[in-house]
DNA sequence: TTCCAAAATGAAAGCGCTTTCAAAAATGGA
DNA sequence: TCCATTTTTGAAAGCGCTTTCATTTTGGAA
């Protein structure tokens, strides 16, 4: 019943597979420091050590460890997103663009969702900050910008969906007013005159954007703004068929519907189906993103224009530059309003309700 | 003239406001070994002690270094999702079940793309091993069987669309055949007969599947397998409204499609509304996948409900077993055909041809 | 051929944490 | 009260890499 001890077992957990830069080393003849130079390239090293150390890589099927290079040197090569929902349609977009440049520069993204809430959000930040990310892109979110300019204290800050300047933190911000202005605009211009508005979730900052545009475009016109014709929403497509709804109950007549995103304005078009209404003989129906799914709705979207996919790249790049130390100066794209088939000159159009 | 050396300046690059656990063990009089003991749980620490080192973790607002932790424990409590593209509005929904789970459990995700090649898939494993990955989700993907294998000797991995068995390898495959059988019977219940079909991209193993799952319920039902009326397609909604152009300028009567997934039936949709031709009146239309959109679809997509969020929850879940060296015994929820609007019992059919 | 600055290399000290291992403190049975 | 256990605690050795700093080579100019 002895119970055997000191056995040849007990070999700490280190996984016998592992090869490191030690031993690379030493199968190259060389001191670790010259092989994590070249790694690097932080000095230059003599060509038949290189290539020794080349060959002894190859061999050994050597795989840096990045975690102990981020202890050693204090950078992890990886940069923090603080996304709000890994699967909408819009942020979707952005990231795969963060992704690329990110990749493209040797960079790791750390996708984190704060799904619409500042706690969550902190509680984000902690994450990123435990794991040594560089740098942290934040799109739009609820964090304060007080928050968001500690942060960039400590590491350098992209964010977007706002426009804050403050040392080590760069904004990028979409004209959401201009955008719904156009895009009011180009209601007015095809005739319409009693417009509804969808508004967006009034917790993100670019919904009020959105309807000031709407308001401005009205007035501009010399159209009064009947708030009979606006019905708050909340960015998904329940808020869109609830709409027409909520607007055909009131018993104002409008021609046309503009709805603060695209997600909306796919369900104004099934609750105007749902009323045997038809876009654009009835009404006319505008959307706001662009989403890539509305080229192909029934009818196809007119939208405007946001693009998701760059302002990640735009973002990712600036972070890039931010930590080389640099002042990055990009600028997103002005919006533009994509015109398809669900908008259509006055003329031809049955008034409802 | 002089140069001042030496000046108080120089501190080496450590940011001057890290505290580390040392600190933290010092401002509570205590050895680092008792803090770590308590962050970890690892052992019991004396009321008195570990009263201290909360306060002075809490006055000092330490933040744990994940970076450390990883390289002193050989753990590094992040798991690597291979996924194929970020904007994917079917996996999307998988990261996002991923992202629960995982979080909950005080893991993060790593999450790369691979983009459909299996070369960049391989990158994408290099990326995550020298991130010191503990274990890696692969969701679908073009890896190979065998790659996979060799993969899951050296860590544990999960595996979204195949079905394989291999220690440290665990898979999760839904049933394409079954659901598409499904689909078709469905179709063929209510009484059509001439079932048009749009492929899936033949490099994906599931369109294969579903591709068979049609063929098989026409079988079953006594109806010759036209090819005539099978059209390829690449998953995009761009097939679905090429499709339609095909079928018609085939000059084969059909009375219903049965869509490989819901983007292609969203094309189709499209397709068919160009050509006015209605769904469900002249034609029904049945798609695959019920991506969250297809119930805001004109009219509303009837389709094939396969679970994105769960099979990513159920993934993540497989993956915390293996992780802690348990067997997971998890299986994806069977198909099921979510009956919207854009499936008509074929008495009231008109004939296209 | 000699010497010295410049270039290449290696030794060793960490990075912040975990984890033996051994010592110190607490516990309790006689 | 004392000693043998059992618990709690601390010292120190890494984890795999980077980065001074010092040493060895090199390459010319003298």
């Amino acid at each position: 019943m002895k119970i055997i001890k000191n056995s040849v077992v007990a070999k700490p957990a280190t996984n016998h597979t592992t090869v490191t830069l030690a031993m690379v080393a030493k199968a190259a003849g060389v001191s670790s420091s010259t092989v994590s130079r070249i790694l690097n390239g932080t000095a230059v090293v003599s060509d038949t050590k290189r290539k020794a150390i080349d060959d002894a890589i190859a061999t050994l099927r050597f795989v840096p460890n990045l975690v102990a290079r981020g202890l050693a040197g204090g950078k992890s090569y990886s940069v923090g997103i603080i996304t709000q929902s890994l699967d909408s349609p819009f942020y979707g977009a952005a990231l795969r663009g963060i992704e690329i440049e990110l990749e493209a520069a040797g960079y790791s993204a750390l996708f984190v969702s704060g799904h619409w809430d500042a706690t969550e959000e902190a509680r984000c930040v902690d994450v990123l900050r435990s794991r040594q990310v560089d740098g942290i892109i934040v799109l739009t979110g609820r964090l304060s910008d007080a928050a968001l300019k500690t942060l960039a204290k400590q590491l350098p800050v992209v964010v977007t969906g706002r426009s804050l300047k403050s040392p080590g933190l760069f904004s990028l911000n979409f004209d959401n007013f201009e955008g719904a202005r156009m895009a009011t605009e180009r209601l007015i211009v095809l005739g319409h005159r009693k417009i509804a508005f969808v508004a967006g979730d009034q917790q993100h900052p670019d919904a009020a954007e959105r309807h000031r545009g709407y308001k401005a475009a009205l007035e501009q016109a010399g159209i009064p703004y009947d708030l009979n014709l606006v019905v708050p929403g909340m960015y998904f497509e329940e808020s869109g068929v609830h709409a027409i709804e909520e607007l055909i109950g009131r018993k104002k007549p409008f021609t046309a519907v503009f709805a603060a995103n695209d997600q909306m304005a796919w369900g104004v078009a099934l609750g105007l189906h749902r009323r045997s209404i038809r876009i654009p003989d009835d009404i006319s129906l505008i959307g706001f993103d662009d989403l890539s799914v509305s080229a192909y709705t029934l009818p196809p979207l007119t939208s405007v224009r946001q693009p998701a996919s760059d302002l990640g790249r735009l973002a990712a790049l600036s972070m890039l530059e931010l930590l080389r130390g640099e002042r990055p100066a990009y600028k997103v794209p002005a919006p533009q309003v994509i015109e398809r088939e669900s908008t259509r000159n006055i003329h031809k159009l049955a008034r409802v309700a």
